[in-house]
DNA sequence: TTCCATAGTTACCAAAAAGTTAGAATTGCT
DNA sequence: AGCAATTCTAACTTTTTGGTAACTATGGAA
């Protein structure tokens, strides 16, 4: 997260990739597409992603939310209760983030097996 | 690199992520695809991302040369000529890592403005 | 013979990202 | 009093990534 005047004049995969290129990022995105009702709640995430640390998911949910890609509602109860949803920016990314993943289904012989036969 | 066999049952985006997601593969896949002629030797690449270091460069192309999306062609010579090009695979990627520049076009002032301005 | 150009590689170091573990805060329940 | 539930935060360590600068190989040209 350095050096944004270069990369305002750069491309914008540049901003892409160094905001929500991480780990978890459009991992989470795509959780809370998928989900039914549209929000999940921070344990919720967690079970999903249960290979995801609290800490990296906390971090990762408050990178999206101050890029305005995710909704945080915190209702004031014992014990706390916080739910998470796509904003409308988040909503308008999904297309490309699903194309991507359609991609990485098709492709999945040329570039996935590959490294995991050679073992 | 690491955990292939967690990520096989993972979801795609991790897929993509881990392989493509880091600081220059994408952007030389655009530049490639960009190209009038569809191929770029090493230093057309490297002034076009000048400030990518030829290590970096050079780490990134043998990554993408072994995910199958650039296709790498040397011409015996001296000095030597090395013309890279996206493979059809490469090629199949475009357009949704096309969308994404668009979407980050189209949503700049969500979330780059807001970083630079903070100064 | 020394220099040039091209396409890298290597060794070393710094910075960033991510993981681990522990614990804070709140308040109702037993 | 002690514990449970939920959403984090802090301190610390490890791993990964990226950067710098110097070096290699080759053969023709000056």
């Amino acid at each position: 997260m350095a050096d944004f005047k270069a990369e305002y004049l750069a491309c914008p995969i540049r901003q892409v990739i160094s905001r929500f290129g991480d780990k978890w990022s459009m991992l989470v995105l795509f959780m809370l597409h998928k989900s039914d009702t549209g929000t999940l709640r921070f344990n919720e995430i967690h079970k999903l992603m249960s290979d995801c640390s609290q800490k990296m998911l906390s971090q990762t949910l408050k990178n999206l939310e101050h890029y305005n890609l995710v909704h945080r509602e915190v209702y004031p109860q014992v014990p706390p209760k916080v739910e998470y949803s796509l904003t409308e920016t988040g909503k308008s990314l999904m297309p490309s983030l699903l194309s991507l993943v359609d991609w990485a289904l098709q492709h999945f012989d040329d570039v996935v097996v590959k490294d995991i036969v050679r073992e």
